[in-house]
DNA sequence: CGTCTTTGACCGGCGC
DNA sequence: GCGCCGGTCAAAGACG
């Protein structure tokens, strides 16, 4: 099966993400058209990382410096967000059959984590959780939020595995 | 041969 | 203190 390929849209976001302020829950859904983007108000989900060290005081549980949550329509959980990630657990939770896996950013001295389950009661859905901000970019670079990026090639073909 | 998955063990927090 | 629960480790194997 093909993974999905995030590409641009998911660099979009990312942008986002680096706004600490950021109050809104992105994602994305895959339908027969492709994908669509779209927002919500954002429940406590994404922290600053200024909150996250008062979060981190109240709640050693959560000293992510940023979580974002993605909702995606799609059949299967591998997508192809740009990153390298390397599982490091699998789990399975007691409200939902479906396991979580776990994932680090396999990029040295970068210690994003990353988990993904399927909505334990709509199961059509994808639900990543993204913990953390990366300290470097893409290894990749499939897309580009930077003008620079003229002499680069979208990695010829997919050397995106 | 290096890298990444798999999988059970392990561990710390929390509620009882 | 004990057991549940969610998160992580690490040894062994798969895979290129």
């Amino acid at each position: 099966m093909d993974p999905i390929n995030f590409g641009k849209a998911y660099n979009a976001i990312i942008d986002d993400i680096s706004n600490p302020y950021l109050d809104i829950l992105n994602f994305l859904e895959l339908n027969e058209d492709g994908f669509r983007e779209g927002s919500v108000p954002l429940p406590p989900v994404v922290v600053s990382p200024e909150k996250s060290e008062d979060v981190a005081k109240k709640n050693k549980k959560m000293k992510m410096e940023g979580r974002i949550v993605f909702v995606t329509k799609s059949e299967v959980e591998i997508m192809d967000d740009g990153f390298k990630w390397r599982k490091y657990g699998k789990k399975m939770v007691k409200n939902s059959p479906n396991p979580r896996n776990y994932y680090k950013c396999s990029s040295g001295g970068c210690g994003v984590k990353k988990r993904v389950e399927r909505d334990n009661e709509d199961s059509r859905y994808v639900i990543t959780t993204y913990d953390g901000v990366h300290n470097h970019e893409s290894p990749f670079v499939p897309y580009y939020h930077h003008s620079d990026a003229s002499t680069l090639q979208p990695s010829s073909s997919s050397t995106t595995t």
